[in-house]
RNA sequence: CGGAACGUGGCUCAGCUUGGUAGAGCGCUUGGUUCGGGACCAAGAGGUCGCAGGUUCAAAUCCUGUCGUUCCGACCA
């Protein structure tokens, strides 16, 4: 690289390889590490760390709904999957199964997780008989896996973290607005928490989970301008309770299923963050995920050290017990500049620079991962003003993801149009939709983009079909996806 | 699951074509000098060459199998 020189030796540049760029960071990151298992990485502490913030908040938000958390089995017999047809057609070809134990052939296989509705639903038909003890609100924190042909750190992993809420109510009505709201709530979280705009809709009754009745999700798009789905909420009618014999006396004594929903996110989002946010230097991480949200750096030569760590000490414990997650790097080995390009690297939202010209002046210099900005400060106001800017990191990391997204975003009317959008920039394509499964198939067979989902918002309505041209029955967000 | 490539100290890679018992840079350890955008000197530690077989007097190197990773395709709730 020549003027614009590459930051981190060992990272590869987005614009030469995204996907290299990708592997790279979070391996160099400290997010992860392959594991000796076929498609199950692990999870190093600042990966880790990213799930458990993302974790408090959703948990927080969920039981501010009304749901509480529940553990269900890990294994799930294999009867439960012939119970409702969809849904094993769906899952079969990537469960894993348990057909050995103890050293005996086990009478009924079982299954490893791929996710709980049949295991939940058996549950829920023993703990339902009235409607007095509708509705149940119940979400799982747990580990499920997907034996996935192709894999990819965070985004598609064999074994993955999610969460999975699982709720029974007494009638449609009640149980759609479970899923909108939970959807809402989805919504909310990416872009409030994670800096990531979304688009939110339905998706195509090719793309709806397997034995569900409508799928809804959040679509994210990355750097790169390909998709990826960050959450979905599913409301599943009456299809598991009639497979499950959930039912429940209504109140003028009459047997009646309970309707369901579904909803889930996982740490796909720890993927789906760095591919919207990162750069050339490394990850970007959102303030309100980032393990480390500053770090203090003190500069200057070991006459001045003396004076200069003890200060920055101070503020260390200052800002640490002000609530911010702040780390103190003043390791005498490794220059400042090393410092500098080793934490933008790992994403670290705010710098604090602190030396000897700082220490005559009462300030420190703040410096924003996502801008660059230096911005000198006062000692005395460093709380605020590091709050402050915590706050502006996150709003400029969501302007400039709404930003990629709207310039990568096209309303289009032919096939040909969106092919050759999609060759020359990638990104997201709104179009006509007849409503039949041909005309969606085709359009994966000539771009190679599928149906993300049927927005909410953008409210522009198509009129005619991309493919056939007849009618418009919806209009369709298409992109490639991860 | 098909096609291709790769696997050598913690990391990036050379060595393999033409077999002779392993190297570099970075990182790490110790000591010293440095410090506002990846500093420097000196001395050191660290590798059954992914794994298993085979060929050979001799294998990182050749052959077979296997596991893992990456890219392209198929599949993907």
């Amino acid at each position: 690289m020549s003027k614009e020189k590459q930051f981190v030796k060992e990272i590869t540049p987005q614009a030469e390889d995204f996907s290299r760029w990708y592997l790279d960071t979070i391996s160099k990151a400290e997010l992860m590490s392959y594991s000796p298992v076929r498609g199950c990485v692990v999870l190093r502490p600042d990966g880790y760390e990213i799930w458990e913030h993302i974790q408090r908040e959703l948990d927080r938000k969920f039981k501010e709904t009304g749901h509480r958390n529940a553990y269900f089995p890990l294994f799930i017999p294999e009867s439960f999957f012939q119970k409702e047809k969809e849904h094993v057609e769906g899952f079969n070809p990537e469960l894993p199964w348990v057909t050995e134990a103890g050293g005996e052939k086990l009478e009924e296989r079982l299954a490893i997780r791929p996710t709980s509705e049949t295991m939940i639903g058996h549950m829920y038909s023993n703990w339902i008989n009235s409607y007095r003890d509708l509705p149940v609100l119940i979400n799982q924190w747990a580990n499920v896996v997907r034996w996935e042909k192709r894999t990819l750190p965070f985004l598609r992993t064999t074994e993955f973290l999610w969460q999975e809420g699982h709720t029974a109510h007494e009638d449609e009505k009640d149980a759609r607005e479970e899923t909108m709201r939970m959807l809402e709530v989805y919504r909310e979280f990416a872009e409030n928490f994670l800096a990531i705009p979304v688009i939110v809709g339905q998706k195509t009754p090719s793309e709806k989970f397997a034995g569900a009745v409508d799928t809804y999700s959040i679509e994210a798009m990355m750097k790169d301008g390909k998709a990826v789905q960050a959450g979905t909420s599913h409301y599943l009618g009456t299809n598991f309770a009639q497979a499950f014999d959930i039912k429940y006396l209504d109140r003028s004594n009459e047997q009646q299923y309970v309707h369901t929903t579904s909803w889930g996110v996982s740490t796909r989002l720890i993927g789906a963050l760095i591919m919207v946010h990162g750069d050339d230097r490394g990850l970007v991480l959102p303030p309100k995920v980032a393990p480390t949200q500053a770090v203090v750096i003190p500069i200057g030569p070991p006459k001045t050290r003396d004076q200069v760590v003890p200060r920055a000490e101070e503020m260390f414990y200052e800002l640490k017990r002000a609530g911010i997650r702040v780390k103190l790097d003043d390791n005498p080995d490794q220059s400042p500049g090393w410092k500098f390009n080793e934490y933008e690297m790992r994403g670290v939202p705010i710098r604090i620079e602190f030396g000897p010209r700082d220490m005559e002046n009462g300030q420190a210099v703040l410096v924003s991962r996502v801008t660059g900005e230096k911005r000198p400060v006062k000692l005395d106001a460093i709380v605020d003003e590091v709050q402050k800017l915590l706050e502006e990191v996150h709003q400029a990391m969501y302007d400039n993801a709404k930003a990629l997204m709207e310039s990568n975003f096209k309303s289009l009317d032919t096939l040909d149009e969106m092919r050759s959008f999609l060759e020359a920039q990638r990104g997201f394509v709104l179009a006509g939709w007849c409503g039949s499964d041909v005309c969606e198939r085709q359009v994966k067979e000539e771009t190679g983009a599928t149906s993300r989902n049927m927005p909410f918002e953008p409210k522009e309505h198509k009129s005619a079909c991309i493919v056939c041209g007849s009618k418009a029955e919806h209009t369709v967000v298409y992109g490639k996806s991860y």
